[in-house]
DNA sequence: TTGAAAGCGATACCAT
DNA sequence: ATGGTATCGCTTTCAA
């Protein structure tokens, strides 16, 4: 049904290796006129060489896959975006993903992008990066990129922001404004980025001569309504005055919690979250939150897949991506 | 580098043949005993078919290409997961592209995604499906799953809402809380689903008595910033009470307008969106808004599909969704 | 400067 | 009940 090179070369009056020839630009031996004519007669019919026929003999398929906990989340569809332009340049495709932070599921999806024959495979959010998992990985005889995990320990190739920057920074906001009783939004996987936030948050405390009390840290799903029950919690038993939310859903989650125990933002609660995804402009108050470059992330992941795969080398290396402190109007000075 | 399946057959000492048999349970006529020492040997080896080398043969590549206008707005967002779930189900994966509104993009992208065999493509908003796009995706010989148009002229297979009853209710609810000066925020590219719901409103406005202005309609991109560029004119100049934003995206610039101008929402000026994104709800005040069951129209995108391809037919037909408005906060009588 | 033929990894038809 | 072989559409090596 759909046209192929043997047909091109039928109607060009040549072989089909001077078709394949010509079509990946390795006619340096071809005569003007069979190019000329061949390119036409190509372009008449609007030829395009299965891409399926070429992968399986090149083993260069120029897709990648694209593993996501869930593209609802505005940061994880910010990434998908940054990665699909920075790959589309080059003319790869990306296969996406949900993963939903189920790592059967994760390993489902690599065996079904390896039968597919993907060139790598794009991490964003694993549960956690263990050593066992990355031996798994390493197994599977693919490229990887993994995003957003931190091990010196492990190597690979991967894309980062300063996590435990970003916690010290938004926590010392905090405290410059005079707040002592600042809780702490974490999650309970030990999700390595999480916990680095975590660390530069203990780490401010200690900074400012705060003590660590970690009845004001609890863990939730980083999503709203763990966020939203978190901080119902930390307002309603611990009395904080702040509250460091881990990422920016879980800080609307606070807003929730705020407005359903009757406390004002920033008046009576400041908020930092993390990640400054669109829509922290937009909340009110707006949110103030560490703005990591999302956008950016996603592109890096694909340049340095487009890398890898030109130089066919396994680089393994962290590129660790800065953070930095957006002041918005959810944090004030503590009423006294 | 990679077991294929003459590896298993040599170490099962059988043919290929029965190896693929057996991996497509097509073994009825293959021996017990055959059939368990061959499973066995492709589990030790975790083998699994080049995907590649199975579609050329077949003609089925088990995936399908989705283009989305830009996988950063909530709503696409949306849409792509029930996408991706509905078709992961049946061992479908999914081509993302973003094609950011762009014809040309779109037209390279489903060259692309031809090229690559997907066994079609659900094309989620594009510019308009005119007559001549319309005759060009025909001519392509792929399935064709088209979103959110309506046209009862053009037969295709699409999922719709009813944005006409969508644009009536929103209306009806803002004359009912008696509003007679009210602002809608359209689009300017003639998008058809926007256009019903455009619709909507003058039909409402009609069955209320109130004449039809248009100087109260403007266009906009439908976006956070073009919505907040045409509340801005709608409020300062033409002073109306409330706004129907066709999408929640515009809604969002609609409160950031009101805040550069100090009005308050609702009870300066009252607001209804459109979508029903996750976000809406976490607005403050809650948006008023036309829910639509956005996972449900990728889920149900991807079931047509599932259904197509199954069963070989090209069914043309428009599956038509329900909406339903939601009454929150962002809308109140005006004040006299 | 061009073409013939082998082969990528699977499926499917026809034998046995 | 199992195997041989053509074939899918292309790239690549070698020969002419």
């Amino acid at each position: 049904m759909s046209i192929t090179i043997k047909d091109i070369a039928k109607k060009a009056n040549v072989s089909i290796t001077t078709v394949s020839l010509i079509m990946n630009n390795k006619c340096h031996n071809i005569g003007e006129d069979t190019i000329k004519r061949v390119r036409s007669i190509i372009a008449e019919h609007n030829y395009r060489p299965n891409a399926l026929a070429r992968g399986l003999i090149t083993n260069k398929t120029r897709t990648i896959g694209l593993l996501v906990p869930n593209i609802t989340n505005p940061f994880f569809a910010e990434i998908t975006k940054g990665v699909e332009d920075g790959l589309s340049e080059h003319n790869y495709n990306v296969f996406l993903c949900n993963s939903y932070n189920d790592i059967h599921k994760e390993k489902m999806y690599i065996n079904v992008l390896k039968e597919r024959f993907v060139e790598g495979v794009i991490i964003s959010s694993t549960n956690t990066v263990t050593q066992d998992y990355y031996t798994y990985l390493k197994e599977q005889g693919i490229a990887f990129v993994i995003l957003d995990r931190h091990d010196s320990q492990l190597q690979y190739n991967g894309i980062v922001v300063d996590d435990w920057k970003g916690g010290y920074l938004a926590t010392q906001h905090l405290l410059q404004l005079g707040h002592r009783k600042i809780g702490c939004i974490a999650e309970s996987k030990g999700l390595c980025n999480i916990n680095e936030r975590l660390r530069g948050y203990q780490d401010a405390l200690k900074a400012h001569g705060v003590l660590y009390d970690e009845k004001l840290v609890v863990s939730a799903d980083l999503t709203i309504e763990g966020g939203c029950q978190a901080a119902l919690g930390l307002m309603a038993e611990q009395n904080v005055t702040a509250i460091f939310a881990t990422n920016d859903l879980t800080a609307i989650g606070v807003y929730e919690a705020a407005i359903q125990l009757g406390k004002r933002i920033p008046e009576d609660v400041s908020v930092v979250g993390f990640d400054d995804i669109s829509f922290a402009h937009y909340l009110s108050p707006k949110l103030t939150t560490i703005r990591q470059p999302i956008y950016e992330i996603g592109r890096r992941a694909a340049a340095n897949f487009i890398y890898v795969l030109q130089n066919n080398t396994f680089v393994q290396s962290t590129e660790v991506l800065d953070v930095e402190l957006i002041i918005r109007n959810s944090t004030a000075s503590p009423r006294l």
